[in-house]
DNA sequence: CACCGTACTTCCAACGATGTAGTAGTCGAT
DNA sequence: ATCGACTACTACATCGTTGGAAGTACGGTG
């Protein structure tokens, strides 16, 4: 300890102080850890050791020598948006059960953290990453070159060039939508295109909104569909504000996920319109906030413990067996209808 | 590589490989990786080799070597709760702009799982733990063996035996009663008391509620302090149910979280309670929820950025030393006034 | 009684990085 | 030419753990 000593403050045990204190090997210390062959009387002895000394194993040295560190990293734009803290808090639970620790990246939807994120994060922490793109697309991805296994949310890249969960957004934009004309609104608008991604999922339910919107033989007018940059409550509130100051306002907003539809029913609210009498609106993502709210939110409803369950059985195959071909999943979703969009308001709560 | 590999697969490349590539010793190498001296033409070799290799260093060997992880522990009841997943969300950004990574603890409130969290979380992972207790009471802290360095987070506990962040429970809520006596309520409820934990945050604003009534001489009537299990929607509107079925229900609540006043608030409209001319309602915690709501929803804002800053500053500042007195670091809250509670409705949101 | 298998246990090397000590090589001053 | 002081680099030990091989003791077997 004196020449090299990198600890700082009180050392903690080691196996070599277990192992002085049981009597025995260093190596018997570690498989009775391991639950290998050990002897009745020495594995009481030195499970008593180690409670005598508080010793827990030190995971770095663990993880070194073993070539596996227990860690996957969960990389999301922003943690406090209900869906990926909702996500966030399923995929937790999933990585524990199968005795993994998840550390959080927050990409911000940014391009460079982004790219940080595919080129492995700079250091070798994580056995595997399940990531949530913004901003970088099928060939960003491809063109990878770090082999951390990886696992993408959330954007469905048909034969994409790694691991895939996703529902199906353009089915559910259509059904979303076909759901608004079949209930006569004929001026329906859509909030949260990104016209600058050319891959994301704004895009995919963009395509299904257009295609319900053909089916049901409405016009598709351009000044009804609106962009969003993120996609806060405040996104949707002026999004919505921009709408009631058209000419001829919508009757109907799908919204591409559900903060955007209260940001926008906020402003439909103070504007007057009353939900769904004059204005009807959908979301996508069914959080919690939205079954609470006045009016509850009619949504799609993706079954998101399916996405973290998918994710992390694709994840832990990838990490036994990194050379086989991408899968996708495909996860199912409903569309679950509430008053914002039918049932009418004062009415008690259910589900 | 022969005897003993455990590395499953391609194994990436190490330090030694890029030595050899640039025909220099690995602890150059590692040199040029740290910033330390090296000649110029030297460095450039070593870099270029770097780049062709891919190489990353392998933190777990780093860690091990230099005995601490680069890694923090963040432990919270649940991520989906907003006000966890906003204050995640700051913890994480900080913790980032430190150099730490953070891992994500899900305790549920639970026992055995807070027990778990203060015993050190199985192994040694992470150089310092942030820990928002639900269960885990002051004696269950001091009687901690572990020695990693702990953070408390959302009780306040005066001399407590660990460092502490906190706003000042005991007075925010006495504030946000006394704004309500204020208005010229009488019956004012509260919702979220829980007997069963006896120095939990409930607690302290249980107290400053109680303290307020009496302050503006009101009569504190037990039937109208109403307990709630966990802090969700949910609970708040079985709350407010229970209220609106009393002989003589309130003019007002103080529900101990946002969740639960939202939850509430949504019980209250669809029995036909006008907010805030029938019942006005005060919040705490002021998530992004509440400001969007209809009517928006007055509360208590804790200063949450301040507490990730506080709460990050009091971990590192113990991890350099460990020995120093446990410190209190108390944030600012202030009330924020909105709709539910005197603002008339039918007026564009602002703020 | 020598021999063998079984059941534990010990010894040694290795995982990949970094701290310390030591070795060349360079430069300026003497 | 010699020395000292410096710089740039190398060699080696070490962090705590686990894999594999070798060692030991014991009871049974021929």
């Amino acid at each position: 300890m004196t020449s090299t000593s990198p600890q700082r403050g009180r050392r903690s045990a080691s196996m070599k102080d277990v192992a002085a204190r049981a009597g025995v090997s260093v190596k018997t210390v570690s498989n009775v850890i391991n639950g290998a062959a050990v002897g009745a009387g020495t594995r009481e002895r030195v499970q008593r050791a180690i409670a005598d000394l508080g010793y827990r194993p030190n995971i770095s040295a663990r993880n070194l020598r073993r070539g596996r560190t227990g860690i996957l990293a969960l990389a999301v734009p922003e943690l406090d948006q209900p869906y990926f803290a909702e996500l966030a808090r399923l995929i937790v639970d999933a990585a524990e059960e199968h005795g993994y620790t998840i550390i959080i990246d927050q990409t911000g939807g940014g391009d460079r953290r982004e790219q940080y994120v595919i080129d492995g994060m700079g250091a070798k922490l994580a056995d595997g990453v399940i990531f949530s793109p913004v901003a970088m697309d099928r060939l960003d991805i491809a063109r990878r070159v770090d082999t951390t296994p990886l696992v993408l949310l959330g954007e469905r890249v048909s034969a994409g060039p790694a691991d895939h969960v996703a529902i199906d957004n353009v089915a559910a934009a259509r059904t979303a939508t076909a759901h608004l004309a079949g209930l006569g609104r004929r001026r329906i608008a859509a909030i949260g295109a990104q016209p600058d991604h050319a891959q994301g999922t704004s895009r995919l339910r963009e395509t299904g909104f257009r295609a319900a919107l053909e089916e049901a033989g409405l016009p598709v007018e351009e000044s009804l569909i609106v962009p969003a940059r993120d996609y806060h409550r405040r996104d949707g509130a002026e999004a919505a504000a921009y709408l009631t100051e058209l000419e001829d306002p919508p009757d109907a907003v799908f919204c591409f996920n559900d903060t955007l539809a209260l940001g926008a029913m906020r402003t439909l609210h103070d504007r007057g319109y009353r939900i769904p009498h004059d204005v009807a609106v959908v979301g996508f993502d069914d959080i919690d906030d939205g079954r609470y709210n006045v009016p509850s939110l009619t949504t799609v409803s993706p079954d998101k413990a399916g996405i973290a369950r998918s994710a992390l059985r694709l994840l832990l195959d990838r990490i036994e067996a990194i050379d086989s071909p991408p899968r996708e999943v495909t996860v199912r979703h409903e569309l679950r209808v509430r008053e914002s969009s039918g049932m009418t308001t004062r009415r008690p709560y259910s589900g």
